[in-house]
DNA sequence: CTGGTGACCATTA
DNA sequence: TTAATGGCCACCA
């Protein structure tokens, strides 16, 4: 394969865990990073989608912090794209945060 | 090499 | 509840 790629492979594992959260769900930086092989390095999901090229077709507006928040800076576009994308998607919000306990992925009922 | 930054998180007080 | 702290690691000047 390939060797000597530029981009870490991560990105793309990162990338691939995403694409698995169904709609009208939404998952957090570090439980992402914990799908995909990489615990304690959420940051590091943070950083995969920041640099997540347009048209990918990587469902980056289902994922929030673990405050159930987006983390996006205010005043951002994208921050207010990802807020429409996800109502769009029947999530709700109490002010600023939506519900992990409800719409979390993967659901809590995942163990057993 | 060093130091700063960031779409983070768990712990502690 | 908020705030501070330490850990995490890719990237850049």
């Amino acid at each position: 394969m390939n060797t000597d790629r530029k981009i870490p492979d991560v990105y793309g594992r990162i990338w691939a865990t995403v694409e698995k959260i169904p709609r009208g769900r939404v998952s957090t930086y570090g439980t992402i990073a914990r799908l995909s092989g990489l615990p304690g390095r959420a940051r590091l999901v943070g950083y995969a989608m920041f640099n997540l090229p347009e048209g990918a077709g990587v469902p980056w507006h289902r994922v929030v912090n673990a405050a159930g928040k987006i983390s996006l800076p205010h005043g951002r576009e994208s921050r207010r794209r990802q807020r429409l994308l996800l109502e769009r998607e029947g999530i709700a919000f109490d002010g600023d945060k939506l519900d992990l306990k409800t719409v979390g992925w993967p659901p809590a009922s995942f163990r057993g």
